[in-house]
DNA sequence: TTAGGTGCAAATTCTTTGCACCCTG
DNA sequence: CAGGGTGCAAAGAATTTGCACCTAA
């Protein structure tokens, strides 16, 4: 539990909101679903979420936990770390670098930035350990993705739309 | 294709220097695997190096490709895009921030800069797509796992220690 | 020769889906 | 009351492991 008791509830508050505008329904699972990751500050991966909503909600099951995740992603209530719905993917470009990545379809490009690189990190991230690689991550729609999405005008609601990685 | 050929040649000698310091056999499979990887500007998943290596090496398998990618990591040769070994994480965190993330445990830390925020992507980042957000990684030990590697000595060659996520 | 490495097949782990019932709007 | 949402069970992916044979050193 790291965000403070006001932001919190003004994520609550945007969470309800933001279901009503679209249309979709505010059942208790969802709310307990937002509010465990809402409450943390550490970055839950589905089965912790899973954990810490049933001792609320002993009933839930881990599919919806899914299912919910995936919904608050697209409604854009919280985000993923790293590209979402990917495998992991290997790197042989051991020069400093950083990724443009397409959250649509995991296309994945370097780019190099000689201001990002000379930027020192802030204190309070080496109390947290030793770090010993930093890069950059832009993540938006390729060029590909974005003319696709206009064209279809988000029809589809589940996002059904994003494949499981390759390139084009 | 994206690596130019001297960078490839520099990469596999690299790797052939690296397996010997490290004891490690030389073998047509690691070869391939890792030249699959060095000759793309790609950033391929494990079935995708599969596939690109079967064409030379019909007969490898996709295990050896998993137990490869990761042999190839702990010895530096590769990285990987993300947090290694990890299952999707999320975050309910939409004012801009960055990560810490240790990649022995997996703990993730939210920290800010402004430095950071502040500074452009260049403009060869804008000719790929949209970009939608951008954050920083550093990646590195938490203080737990250093102090752990330490006392260890890098022991365990394979880094079983690596566990699924869970934060402290 | 010989220990580390590989291929195969089977086991795990993580995530998604189909379907019948339930509850929000 | 109607249709979206949920739980359950079972399917599907992705990744790992045990074991016997093979091969680089």
């Amino acid at each position: 539990m790291k965000a403070k008791d006001g932001e919190i509830k003004a994520r609550l508050e945007r969470f309800e909101r933001t279901c009503r505008e679209a249309g979709i329904k505010l059942t208790h699972q969802r709310m307990e679903i937002f509010r465990e990751i809402a409450e943390s500050g550490e970055h839950p991966d589905a089965e912790t979420v899973f954990h810490g909503v049933r001792e609320r909600v002993p009933a839930i099951s881990l599919d919806t936990v899914y299912r919910t995740l995936w919904v608050l992603s697209d409604l854009g209530l919280i985000t993923t770390l790293g590209a979402p719905r990917e495998r992991t993917r290997f790197d042989a470009n051991l020069a400093r670098h950083h990724h443009f990545v397409c959250t649509a379809c995991g296309l994945t490009r370097d780019f190099h930035s000689d201001v990002f690189d000379d930027v020192r990190l802030p204190d309070s991230v080496k109390a947290l350990g030793r770090v010993e690689r930093t890069y950059v991550e832009a993540r938006g729609l390729c060029n590909a993705c974005y003319a696709a999405t206009t064209k279809e005008k988000r029809k589809n609601g589940t996002k059904k739309t994003a494949p499981r990685g390759k390139e084009k």
